[in-house]
DNA sequence: CTACCGATTGACT
DNA sequence: GTCAATCGGTAGA
């Protein structure tokens, strides 16, 4: 694999294209215990304006301080004693992300279960804080440049560029408010989509 | 300093 | 399907 970061210009779009856009594209951290990858299979837009689930909702403030910083940089937050990982959308002071969900794991399995303790491949990195302990992402890479090939970064997907038919878009999950707004998108049929079965 | 919350997960019925 | 444990980060006293 030898595909380099996507540019910092993928991430200063329309936050519901990237996250669709996201689909695909390979998600991967290089660390001295080894080499992780894996491929975007669920997404989550969260928008600038009048997105009440977002954490930009309230304004800026230290905790969501990078999320109103620059396109292509990470946004890491804590919840319920884990970690997510966004990617920040559109340029400073706008304040959308994209959550990424779910990848199918590519490279690095070995690490991925020792870094999940005795988990079976499919509860590896299904779901947003699942997928960032197998990758070991933390608050330490909030703010980190994924246009860069260093620590972290994301690369165009052997198979990025997927048809409308492949991908489902539905209501986001956990939110407790701004339930109507159909901002998750995922690869139709993937097993390592999280949620209802009936959502894969 | 304490009180509270949550874009979750894993265990359980 | 339901539900409680989890703790980092914040707000407030």
């Amino acid at each position: 694999m030898t595909a380099s970061p996507l540019p910092v210009t993928f991430y200063d779009r329309s936050v519901i294209d990237v996250a669709r856009d996201l689909l695909g594209c390979h998600l991967v951290h290089q660390h001295p215990a080894g080499r992780v990858s894996g491929r975007i299979v669920e997404t989550e837009a969260y928008l600038a304006d009048g997105d009440s689930a977002s954490h930009a909702f309230k304004g800026p403030n230290r905790k969501n301080a990078s999320m109103f910083g620059l396109p292509g940089r990470a946004y890491v937050y804590s919840i319920h004693a884990r970690y997510c990982f966004n990617a920040v959308v559109l340029g400073e002071g706008i304040g959308s992300a994209v959550l990424v969900r779910a990848v199918e794991p590519i490279e690095g399995i070995k690490l991925m279960q020792q870094r999940r303790s005795r988990h079976p491949l499919l509860d590896l990195t299904r779901g947003p804080a699942r997928l960032c302990e197998a990758f070991q992402i933390t608050r330490e890479l909030d703010g980190h440049d994924l246009a860069s090939a260093d620590r972290l970064w994301i690369e165009p997907g052997h198979y990025a560029g997927l048809t409308d038919s492949e991908v489902i878009v539905t209501r986001r999950i956990g939110v407790t408010s701004a339930q109507e707004k159909m901002l998750r998108f995922a690869i139709e049929g993937n097993r390592f989509v999280s949620g209802p079965r009936s959502w894969r």
